[in-house]
RNA sequence: GGAGGGAUCGCAUAGUGGUCUAGUGCGGCCGCCUGCUAAGCGGUUACCCUGCGAAAGCGGGGUCGUGGGUUCAAAUCCCACUCCCUCCGCCA
C-alpha cells in the first residue's frame, strides 16, 4: 500500500507511475474521497472535544450531552465508511516503479542484464522432461490426474529424491554460505496475512481457501515471511534480517487456463525455496541485487545456462518496485524457464503489514523495506536438471553438486 | 468438541462508571553524585490520525486484545469475536 500521504503530495508522480504500469486503479477517488475524511475528521474531532468539556461538568449538562453524542454517532458512522472505501482503493494501487526500472508496454521489453553458461549442443535430439521423466519412472503425470486432476503429477523413486535433494542444496547453500536463517512456516494462514503481503483483496481469484476455518494456502513463502514482523516495531540493530524457506505452494492457476499444460512447468502445487529480507531503506536495492546474486549461484552451481532479466513497468508484479527474473535454459522444451523473481517492495508490503523497525533507540519508528526472491522454484529446476543432463539413452547424469544428497552418478 | 480462567504503557502489576490527563515497580534513556562499578538521587519513557508550519515544534482527536452497544461520561457495564492458559475428549 502506498502511504496516502505520499499520494496526497504527489499525485502526479503517481499518476504517471500507474501509466507506465498501464494499471488502472482509481486513484482520484481516492484523492476526493481522502479530502472528504480530512474535512469531516477536522468536524468530528470539534464534537469529541466539546463532549470532553461537557461531560467534565457533570450532570449539569445532561441534554447538551445528548445532543452531541447524536452528532458524534453520526459523523463517526460517516467517517467510518469513508475510512472503508478508502482502505478498499488504497489496496488496489500499485508500488510505484523504482527510477532504475526500464519503461515498457508488456514482457517483451523486459531487458536481459547478462547471460551466464552456454547452452550445451547436443549431438541426438534432446527430449523434453515429460519424456525422460516418465520413461525412467520418476514422473507420474497419468495418477497425479487420477489423484487430483489436471496440473497435479507424482513423482517417484529417484525423481522425488532428486527434487529432494535440490531443496536441500538449496537450503544448505543460502545458510551457509550466504547468511540466511532457515525457516519452516505455516502452510496455511489467516486473511490479515494475505492482505499484509498484497495477495488480497485483489488476487483472490489465484488463492485455495479452506471455507470453514478461513485458512488461506499460502501461494508462496513469501506470504507467511513477511508477516513474520506483522505489527512489530523492530529494535534498533537487527536489520538486515536474511530468511530462507522452504515451502510448497498453491496457486490456483485460473489465469493461465490452458497454458504450460505439459509437463511439470506449471502445477496447482508445487515447491519453491523462497529468500526473503527485511531492510531499511536506504540498502534495499542494494540488498536486492546481493540477492539476486545468491540465487544465481544456485544456477552456477548445478552448472545450467541461465540469464537474469530485469522486469519493465508493465512487467513489475503488484508490490514490487524493481525486480529481476532468474531464466534457466531448458534444451528439451527449448525455452527459458522462469526459476526466479527477485523483488523490492520498498515499504509496500510493510505498510501493508505495519512492519516497522528503530533505527536508533531515539528515533521515531520507519517503515522497513522488504525483498523476496525465489532461490528457486523447484519444478523448473528439476526440469532443467533433466533436460540439461540427459544422455542419449535418456539417462540423467546426476549434477555434481548434488551427488551426495542423491547418493547415485547416474539416474537411468 | 466440552468446562473454567485470562488479555492494561518494553516486562510485571494496580485500577469495577467521573480527580485515569491510566498509578506503581522493574528495565531503558538523560543528568547528578561518586577512585571504578554498584547503590542512591532527579528527570524522562508508546503508537496512530489530524490542523498550522519550510522545519524544529505547537495544538486537537484516538488507542487498556478486536469490533459493536449502553451512558452526559466507559479500562471499568452489556453483546459478539480473536488469541492465550488449565482440565477433559480426540489425534500424527
Amino acid at each position: 500500500m502506498l502511504d496516502p500521504k505520499f499520494i496526497r503530495e504527489n499525485p502526479d508522480l503517481v499518476r504517471e507511475s500507474l501509466k507506465k504500469r498501464r494499471d488502472s486503479a482509481p486513484l482520484d477517488e481516492i484523492l476526493e474521497l481522502d479530502t472528504e475524511r480530512r474535512r469531516k475528521l477536522i468536524e468530528l474531532e470539534d464534537l469529541r472535544r466539546e463532549r470532553k468539556e461537557v461531560s467534565r461538568q457533570k450532570r449539569a449538562k445532561v441534554e447538551e450531552g445528548r445532543d452531541l453524542r447524536v452528532m458524534i454517532k453520526g459523523l463517526e458512522d460517516e467517517v467510518r465508511n469513508i475510512d472503508e472505501q478508502l482502505a478498499e482503493l488504497l489496496l488496489q494501487v500499485p508500488n510505484v516503479p523504482h527510477p532504475s526500472v526500464p519503461l515498457g508496454k508488456d514482457d517483451s521489453d523486459n531487458v536481459v542484464v547478462r547471460t551466464s553458461g552456454e547452452p550445451k549442443s547436443f549431438d541426438f535430439t534432446a527430449k523434453p522432461h515429460w519424456q525422460l521423466g516418465e520413461k525412467l519412472g520418476i514422473i507420474d503425470f497419468e495418477r497425479g490426474v487420477k489423484l487430483s486432476g489436471s496440473r497435479f503429477y507424482v513423482l517417484e523413486g529417484l525423481g522425488s529424491h532428486l527434487q529432494r535433494a535440490l531443496i536441500n542444496f538449496m537450503l544448505d547453500l543460502h545458510t551457509s554460505e550466504h547468511g540466511y536463517k532457515e525457516i519452516y512456516p505455516p502452510f496455511m494462514v489467516k486473511r490479515e496475512c494475505m492482505v499484509g503481503s498484497g495477495n488480497l483483496p485483489k488476487f483472490a481469484d489465484n488463492l485455495y481457501h479452506d471455507e470453514i476455518d478461513d485458512f488461506w494456502f499460502v501461494p508462496t513463502a513469501e506470504v507467511p515471511l513477511t508477516n513474520l514482523y506483522r505489527d512489530e516495531i523492530i529494535s534498533p540493530g537487527i536489520l538486515p534480517l536474511y530468511h530462507v524457506a522452504y515451502t510448497a505452494c498453491f496457486r490456483r492457476e485460473k489465469m493461465s487456463a490452458g497454458k504450460d499444460t505439459r509437463g511439470i512447468k506449471r502445477g496447482h502445487q508445487f515447491d519453491k525455496v523462497e529468500l526473503y529480507k527485511f531492510t531499511d531503506a536506504e540498502n534495499s536495492n542494494d540488498e536486492l541485487e546481493k540477492m539476486v546474486s545468491n540465487a544465481e549461484v544456485i544456477c552456477q552451481r548445478l552448472e545450467i545456462p541461465h540469464r537474469v532479466k530485469q522486469l519493465c513497468t508493465a512487467d513489475l508484479g503488484f508490490a514490487s518496485q524493481k525486480s529481476y527474473d532468474i531464466e534457466m535454459w531448458a534444451p528439451g522444451c527449448e525455452e527459458w524457464l522462469e526459476v526466479s523473481s527477485c523483488s523490492n517492495c520498498g515499504d509496500f508490503q510493510a505498510r501493508r503489514a505495519n512492519i516497522r523497525h528503530r533505527p536508533t533507540p531515539e528515533s521515531k519508528p520507519e517503515f522497513v523495506h522488504t525483498l523476496n526472491g525465489s532461490g528457486l522454484a523447484l519444478p523448473r529446476v528439476l526440469i532443467a536438471v533433466l533436460e540439461n543432463y540427459q544422455q542419449p539413452d535418456g539417462s540423467i547424469v546426476v549434477p555434481k553438486v548434488l551427488k551426495k544428497y542423491v547418493g547415485v552418478g547416474v539416474i537411468k
